[in-house]
DNA sequence: CACGATAGTTAAGCTTGCTATACACGGAGC
DNA sequence: GCTCCGTGTATAGCAAGCTTAACTATCGTG
């Protein structure tokens, strides 16, 4: 098991991801400030993010430095194009994703969010929008798709139907780990 | 959009993530060690991982220090029974990520592999073990199932089946984002 | 105009996570 | 005894983030 992940030090591309967690959130809340309000200061943002206006001061002179955050005639802020385009993929992968975990897979409202707040910037654009395509079929009136659903419902907490003999995961049948506790969030 | 989001300082919990991405990496490595060799020192530990002896050392000591990996009689590297399920949990999430994203989305392998290895650690077990109830019926022959990959095979780049008038997931209608190109890997 | 409030920047310092180099220890074998 | 190997430790470094605190600039108001 798990021969591929271990090959190479292919395991280190995690940290040289081009967006961190905390950056794509400084650039969603200069979005939404945005949205809501028509204009975004760094006082806002560090009052959104609940961060000192230092550390906020901080951040965003970075993300100006990376060409995503600009200012206004009225030095307001505001994101560059690239910078918009880049929040909105993030704003879009923490839909899909949560709606996918709570909607489609049926996980409790606060773990989903939690676990696609966690991802929601880790997911190339391909992946979210093959997801986004799928759910929309799953979640849309076609017979399969409310097949689908469910089944879902019927989850109780097993690793998957068990009629089947072949894990078509793992590849082969045995233990699919149905423990029940978990050190994860 | 994104309300919830910034409602608080939820999106710092990410930091708080019980298990960092590094220290999954080291606990699978030992497990995959011994199931292959039979047993796990420190230096292959590092060479698995390409990292210095001392860095495998001192990680070691960390992840010794919180309970997830133990010595055998014969001072070999072994994993506790909590390192054991840590180790399997995240296994497991890769393995059901990649799949879910190559097979069952259709994304390419590359791409598909990398976000299954950032995201692994972060999936909590219950969406985990969800996504593979979902999986297992998807990839299974029932009709509705194999209604749902040809409906996949015919993702061409948009956002969804355009017949939809209301996007399910964004609540309207409007532009989904079906840009091109993409800052993330 | 002066004063005080508000906004933004900057510097110093801390923590965490991860890494490298270099050296010290202990056992196995020649 | 000496040498090699596996291991551990000490020290150092870097990067990301954060905080506090001090400083500057700007603006409205009495």
């Amino acid at each position: 098991m798990s021969k591929e992940m271990n090959d190479a030090s292919h395991w280190r591309e995690f940290e040289k991801n081009p967006l961190s967690h905390s950056m794509a959130h400084y650039l969603m809340a200069i979005d939404s400030l945005r949205t809501e309000f028509g204009y975004a200061r760094a006082t806002d943002v560090a009052e959104t993010l609940e961060v000192s206006r230092g550390a906020a001061s901080m951040a965003l002179a970075q993300l100006k430095k990376r060409g995503w955050v600009g200012e206004d005639h009225n030095r307001f802020l505001l994101l560059t194009e690239e910078g918009e385009r880049i929040a909105n993929l993030v704003e879009h992968n923490y839909l899909i994703l949560s709606k996918f975990f709570e909607v489609v897979l049926g996980v409790e409202k606060d773990t989903a969010l939690g676990d696609a707040c966690k991802m929601e910037h880790l997911m190339s654009m391909e992946t979210g929008q093959r997801l986004l395509w799928l759910m929309k079929y799953l979640l849309s009136d076609e017979k399969p798709a409310v097949k689908v659903r469910e089944c879902m419902e019927e989850y109780n907490g097993g690793c998957g139907p068990q009629d089947q003999e072949e894990c078509p995961i793992c590849g082969s049948s045995g233990e699919c780990l149905a423990e029940s506790d978990t050190t994860q969030t």
